[in-house]
DNA sequence: GACTAAAACTAACACTTGTTAGTTACATAT
DNA sequence: ATATGTAACTAACAAGTGTTAGTTTTAGTC
């Protein structure tokens, strides 16, 4: 039986608040409600709202950084290394569904330090992204085809997964992986 | 010369400021210093801050469903459909570049009849869509495929395709629709 | 120049926001 | 039982929110 401690439980249902609602339209009471206590207990636990957005996406901008580099690192060819991104955008997705729903809009509202890290860190990744799949056009393993432009159509799908993921849980996760490629992968491939 | 009206001014100026920064964080405020003038003063040319949301997302709501509707009922085969659905999304976009940008996420900030009538203009979208793919595969035009995951990730593509034509605005249009053709039926295509 | 309607202004409202200060309850170790 | 540190509470703050009322300015018509 896994026992949050309470700032994981301030961050976890901040989270889904964040998705629902979107950062700026919740409200610290709003998250404090939630766990059943006042809005200023909250702050023993946390050093502002701001920060509880700041952890969130930097840690999911972390696992993807983190599984990239895992990929690039690997033993496989570049056609393979795209598979297994599509893998690591659907375990991301399911493990973390409410992090990775914020990816696409709520990182405008982070500050500074946080805006900085956190688009540094999503630079690298399609970079590395568009690398694996210029490898895979240099290599023969696609049909010729414009790479910005598949690069940010496949990015697109992996980073809207979520919303997709959200209305049908009851699918199997190896067979949505398996599709997924079949989807995105196959029809580039020669 | 156009010469907008003074309501279209506040309402494009909002489009642009809820973009950048979500409905939520734009405060009616922010809207009137981008114009040159007073808050109160907006409420001599529109009813509330949550009218402007509503106009935005449901014309441009419209756009799409209105375009759906002519290719629907044009003499064309499925594959051409799909092709002229393409040209839609990327025209659209290209004229109203802050409205297609609110669609993925602004939605939530509408308010009971204003995000029942959008929701139910995307939920037919995405049936007339996904019907339209149907067809391609029941008359031999592309390869078998998952309907529901192909439809999903081309619509994915194609709901940013905004976040990708404000970095390359340099591009020609036509090129644009040729080349998001060739990536995205090209592939299924047999 | 006087009249009128549109559209700007100032001032204020009731409410919500994130956050802090100060205090009390609670659990654990001695 | 006592002491201690953690985490809850109440109360309040300064700032910002959308919106309204009432007034003045502006621009066009007679």
């Amino acid at each position: 039986m896994s026992k949050l401690s309470k700032r994981q439980e301030i961050i976890q249902q901040a989270a889904s608040l964040f998705r629902k609602r979107g950062y700026s339209s919740t409200s610290v009471r709003d998250i404090a409600r939630e766990i059943g206590m006042e809005a200023s207990s909250l702050y023993n636990h946390i050093r502002s709202k701001q920060e509880i957005l700041n952890e969130l996406m930097l840690n999911v901008a972390h696992s993807f950084s983190n599984g990239m580099q895992s990929i690039k690192e690997a033993p496989l060819n570049p056609l393979q290394k795209l598979e297994r991104l599509v893998s690591l955008h659907v375990n991301i997705t399911i493990n973390e569904p409410d992090a990775v729903a914020l990816i696409p809009n709520e990182w405008i509202h982070l500050e500074t330090q946080g805006i900085q890290d956190f688009l540094s860190l999503r630079d690298q990744y399609e970079k590395d992204f568009k690398q694996i799949l210029q490898d895979c056009l240099d290599q023969g393993f696609i049909k010729p085809v414009n790479i910005e432009l598949a690069s940010f159509s496949i990015l697109s799908t992996l980073r809207w997964l979520y919303s997709w993921y959200s209305k049908n849980q009851n699918v199997n996760v190896i067979e949505l992986e398996e599709e997924m490629k079949k989807c995105l992968i196959q029809g580039l491939a020669k």
